[in-house]
RNA sequence: GCGCCUAUAGCUCAGUGGAUAGAGCACCGGCCUCCGGAGCCGGGUGCGCAGGUUCAAUUCCUGCUAGGCGCGCCA
């Protein structure tokens, strides 16, 4: 038997089916006009309801029926109701109620529940995925932290809200990949190797003036302590002889120490990028005189104040952008745009990017890039973070930049756990700004969700544990009878146990993580309920068997949605 | 001035064209001879303001008000 990954999406065929027939039925029998056929054709919604006293699915039908019926929609509800209660229908039916002002709700059988759980059981690290995305590939670039210092909280978000996202587009179904890129050739890391430059002949007692908008925090001086430990003679020769060579060199230098730097912040956060892309290289292959040559032959630039300008504001963007300055130079439009062609010419056919607050004016010159490009609208999609205000003790944690006063992210990671800084991160909607309360991050506590949820994992765990103590063969719960869960706390666990892969696939389609971390925290909730009103290991080896079953299957839903959020799952806390 | 984001319970935040708008925290009160009490159960006068579209608006549209961020030939 082929196993349905999607339960619900199987049932709402079903009875979407079922209500168009008996629809059709009534018509077709008189009981209601002919205008209503057409209107029902068009589609019929079902939705699962938040309450769970309205059942398992519930339709709207008969709301939207009832002026071209020209009936009250109860009574339109109620015919359909009768109509659905012939026999011949979905086996998944267990009741059928009007409610409310016309609702159709339907309350799913035992049948519904046992496969549920045992569709879950068997696909395991699979429950959740599908096949939606039907393999389109999808980019998603963030963080791209300019390589000229340490990394700071928005940062962070980005990395776990992006990686996050990954994830989820995986599950999807789509080929997602995800991608750092590196402004490695621009003027901030000339900078920065003046900066060091200065820290070098200083150390060798050479006087030398720091820069005027030299970077002062003090990995300048241990970049340039491990320059000289490294580079030794070689630096020294060249800083005496030709400072441009000494600069080149520490260029690439410091540029590798601070990518290696950033690899190993963002790899201890668990947050891997398929790939570094450096724009150092996009510059090297002719890729941004190639984007230059094309934008001109579609008449997109003119030149004006010695500048070369790109006619942005033909595809709606606030003003035109300079893409070559008066000075001969590439702004950083004309490489971002060669990068994003870049990315399309790879197959990409949905480009995401991930920004922080202070750049959500750059998504305007880039949506007219893609435009020029003659994508469809909605090739690129921009996601801009709202800023994160960290909280210790209750207060926000004031941040200067001028005073050398701020959080960083490998602060952060020093002082809060990886799981609790990932969950957090994402916990919130994307485009809400972002509390973060360092001392609930730290808190081994029920408070914390993110113990909350792990712990109800390790419970999972721990009542196998005893059901292998108590001598309880493995076999006999392999395909328990599901009917005898009867409690009100076990309906609930299946009814969100099967609400999983509608919820991944939400989360990746509505790019947002932070429903993946209710979710999560949500089910944790029904399964400590269950745990605390439903004893799973009893003296009835029939009723045990089908609680160790839901047990396996809400373990599994828990271990995939951590997993999802890339948060461990302990067996043992 | 223009642009983006935000406005929902005391606090932090969900929610969505539909039923009585939810969760956590805080506060009050219950629940352990038993699988991990790191838990569970109960307790609520809240959608910034004003119009509009709709059978139905907290949700969509318009205009206000308040707060955050941005508006460089920096990235």
């Amino acid at each position: 038997m082929q196993v349905t990954r999607n339960i619900m999406d199987q049932v709402r065929q079903d009875i979407s089916e079922a209500l168009r027939n008996s629809i059709s039925e009534l018509v077709a029998a008189g009981k209601l006009p002919p205008a209503v056929e057409a209107q029902a054709v068009q589609g019929i919604a079902l939705e699962a309801p938040k309450d769970p006293n309205h059942g398992h699915l519930a339709s709207p039908v008969a709301l939207g029926l009832a002026k071209s019926a020209r009936m009250a929609p109860r009574a339109v509800a109620e015919a359909i109701r009768d109509q659905l209660m012939q026999p011949g229908h979905s086996p998944y039916i267990e009741m059928v109620e009007v409610a409310g002002p016309g609702f159709i709700n339907f309350r799913l059988s035992s049948k519904w529940a046992a496969d549920t759980v045992r569709a879950i059981r068997s696909l395991g690290r699979e429950y959740g995925t599908s096949t939606h995305g039907a393999g389109a590939g999808v980019l998603v670039e963030f963080v791209s932290a300019n390589p000229v210092g340490p990394m700071n909280v928005v940062n962070a978000r980005a990395a776990a809200v992006g990686d996050t996202l990954v994830r989820l587009l995986k599950a999807a179904g789509y080929r997602a990949a995800s991608e750092f890129y590196v402004n490695d050739a621009g003027r901030q890391v000339d900078i920065l190797a003046e900066s060091v430059f200065a820290h070098v002949q200083q150390l060798r007692g050479v006087e030398y003036e720091f820069p005027e908008e030299g970077y002062r925090g003090s990995y300048v001086r241990d970049i340039a302590e491990k320059a000289l430990a490294d580079l030794g003679e070689q630096l020294g020769a060249a800083a005496d002889a030709d400072a441009d060579a000494a600069r080149a060199l520490l260029r690439e230098f410091s540029l590798q120490y601070i990518l290696g730097w950033q690899k190993r912040s963002l790899g201890a956060y668990g947050v891997e990028f398929d790939r570094w892309f450096s724009e150092k290289s996009l510059r090297a292959a002719g890729a941004v005189e190639d984007l230059i040559a094309s934008l001109t032959e579609q008449g997109l630039t003119y030149e004006q104040e010695g500048a070369l300008w790109f006619r942005s504001t033909a595809f709606g963007d606030d003003k035109d952008r300079v893409l070559i300055k008066n000075d001969g130079d590439y702004t950083y439009v004309a490489p971002d745009l060669a990068y994003h062609k870049d990315k399309l010419n790879r197959g990409f056919t949905k480009l995401i990017d991930i920004l922080g607050p202070d750049h959500h004016g750059y998504e305007g010159r880039m949506q007219a890039g893609l435009k020029a490009f003659g994508q469809p609208d909605g090739t690129l999609e921009v996601l801009i973070l709202q800023l994160v205000t960290l909280l210790r003790d209750g207060e926000p944690v004031k941040m200067s930049k001028r005073a050398g006063e701020f959080i960083t992210m490998d602060d952060l990671l020093e002082d809060v756990p990886v799981d609790a800084a990932r969950y957090f991160f994402i916990m919130r909607n994307t485009s809400s700004h972002l509390e973060f309360d360092l001392n609930l991050a730290k808190a081994q506590s029920m408070d914390n969700p993110v113990w909350y949820i792990q712990y109800a994992h390790a419970r999972c765990c721990s009542i196998f544990r005893q059901a292998e103590a108590a001598g309880i063969p493995a076999s006999s719960w392999a395909d328990p009878d599901i009917a005898q869960l009867a409690q009100a706390s076990e309906a609930e666990l299946v009814r969100k146990m099967a609400m999983f892969p509608d919820e991944v696939l939400s989360a990746a389609i509505e790019r947002a993580p932070s429903r993946m971390a209710r979710f999560a925290l949500d089910f944790a909730g029904a399964f400590h309920s269950f745990y605390t009103e439903c004893r799973v290991i009893t003296d009835d080896p029939g009723l045990t068997a089908a609680r160790l079953a839901l047990v396996d299957a809400a373990r599994t839903v828990l271990a995939n949605s951590l997993n999802l959020m890339g948060v461990s799952a302990p067996e043992r806390m």
